[in-house]
DNA sequence: GTTAATAATGTAACCGCTTACATTTTTAAT
DNA sequence: ATTAAAAATGTAAGCGGTTACATTATTAAC
């Protein structure tokens, strides 16, 4: 594989000259530009972007860690970033933390080893004043899905409270008063908030908490099933479901189903995320747009901005959630 | 951020012992290689991996090329991809080709110009002897989804033929002797030899082939919901409906659903892939199982076995799809 | 206690590029 | 033509490691 030296020799030029050509920085003539340019295409040269990156100390990629690769929701906002991020030129070394402190932790050693430019984290074990230093120590960073206290500006985050209590506002206001709520992990901020909503939405509305009525699960479908299991057996009856997210959900109406319980006449469900199968449910699944996609996009202009100094860009940072209102509701009123 | 000339400083060691035992590869004397750590854990030091690449020529980084990010198909790829490799401490590089030659070249240019140690290709537009020049000239290559006559030893594929043979065979010995078809696009290999699968359990069964009975679609929930309809328009009636992958399905029955036709009870459905979302349909649909997981896995097996000198792994090379049988399928004897 | 063999450590070149600074060439002004 | 300023190009020192080879220390055998 060619090397700028044998660019500089085949043009008769300096190392120098061959890397001002590449970095079309420094004015070049446009002879010698010319000259460079036809012995780079001559040799095939490609430069090599690890010994770019130790020169120059920068490596013009972006660390991501997610929770998981697969399922519905990552993917969206992995394509997002990946997509802005590339057309600035940088590129996206991609690793999972599985929601487990020591592999988050790993996975940051990992992209900071790498020497990424800048992270993008979508964690939920490591704690706010890990970030803080690691940002501080080691590299900038940028966070999703989690508003930390102090770096409001590196993050972006969706307002889960607001879910949670819009989700059930619309059950309420959709004529059902016994509700009950399928929680995520309430271990995860996320789960947590949403779950609060909840709660907010039935003391808004004079409706009593029964802690009968929620149980929690993981996100996981299989979850959303035992939780069903769980509330038809030691909940009082309910006409209304409210889900930490859309696995969940579509877990809990399997099951409610193999009890005969037909949706919605029998039950009005709700879940969280908006993920792409909810349309491809039956009946198609009323959930809060979680809007990934943008905010993904948003995390990379904010690096964008960090780090590569890029101007002009709208970034925003908090986002509202909103309610797609499908079949799985049945109007009582 | 700390260096290893600091570390050898303040171990009292040069360089090259620093080195020995970051690699423990030759033999270093117990009590040097304590002095040595104790240095780096007091200078919190980690390796720049990009200065480590540059010398050993080794970046011990994958190089991916994925269609798309995001949908429910190829996270579960990367998914483990990324799992098997990181075993081995290698990390994964991941570019999206967007199904169109262009991009795809531009995604392996990028992926070789980073040094990966190999590719990790899953791409319909390159030519078989693009690929073939790449390996020779630049870089080992592995195939996924595709069989490249010449290389055998690395490719990951299915026999997709055979998946459309299944596919239609079940219904057939369901009782169904009217099959409607939703290809995906004919121009890539795999809807090409799904079609054909179809085409020959038609004719084993001595089942007339009309053409008005097939559609095309693009692998997208729209298209198949276009297809859908130009199939109600045009085709005779038929109880029995192929399609391409899950998502046209899911486009497909949604249309079936408005203008009143009932899954199962007068429209059998069997998809193609069995991407999680099929069970939470309704009916769950019945599909062709493809083993995207650990056809992730063997790949990442054979860069291990051909870049990094692993052996003893189990490879399989080549997958057989099954019929995942569920309710979208009416037995009619 | 020598000496040869072996183990441990050190030295320095190199990986392919960037970039500060030095040098040469070109341009423009006198 | 001379000279100063500006533009183009070249020189060489890193970036932070790896590794072949040289050197020194240790061990074992006689």
């Amino acid at each position: 594989m060619a090397t700028i030296y044998k660019v500089a020799e085949l043009a008769g030029v300096s190392l120098a000259t061959v890397s001002r050509v590449m970095n079309n920085s420094d004015k070049v003539a446009a002879k010698t530009r010319q000259k460079v340019e036809a012995a780079m295409t001559q040799l095939g040269y490609r430069p090599n972007s690890i010994a770019q990156s130790l020169a120059s100390n920068r490596s013009n990629s972006v660390g991501i860690l997610v929770p998981e690769l697969h399922g519905p929701f990552f993917g969206y906002m992995l394509s997002n970033i990946e997509l802005e991020l590339r057309k600035a030129g940088k590129h996206v070394i991609i690793t999972a933390g599985h929601s487990d402190a020591e592999r988050e932790r790993e996975g940051i050693e990992f992209l900071v080893s790498r020497r990424c430019d800048a992270l993008i984290l979508f964690v939920f074990a490591i704690s706010n004043e890990h970030i803080k230093t690691l940002r501080e120590s080691a590299v900038p960073v940028v966070v999703i899905g989690r508003l930390i206290p102090g770096m409001e500006d590196d993050c972006v985050s969706l307002n889960n409270e607001m879910g949670g209590y819009i989700a059930a506002k619309s059950l309420i206001e959709s004529g059902h008063r016994e509700l009950a709520c399928i929680t995520g992990p309430l271990w995860k901020s996320d789960g947590q908030k949403r779950f609060s909503g909840y709660k907010r939405a039935l003391k808004e509305y004079g409706l009593a908490f029964d802690q009968r009525m929620v149980a929690e699960g993981d996100y996981e479908e299989l979850s959303g099933r035992n939780a069903m299991e769980q509330l038809l057996q030691e909940a009082p009856p309910f006409t209304g479901l409210v889900c930490g997210n859309d696995e969940m959900a579509a877990g809990a109406i399997e099951i409610a189903r193999m009890h005969g319980i037909a949706i919605p006449e029998d039950l009005s469900v709700v879940g969280f995320d908006n993920v792409f199968f909810t349309r491809y449910m039956h009946p198609q699944l009323s959930t809060i747009d979680y809007p990934i996609d943008k905010m993904g996009q948003m995390a990379a202009r904010c690096v964008l901005r960090d780090v590569y100094g890029a101007t002009d860009l709208d970034i925003q940072h908090r986002f509202e959630p909103s309610l797609v209102r499908r079949a799985s509701i049945l109007e009582r009123i």
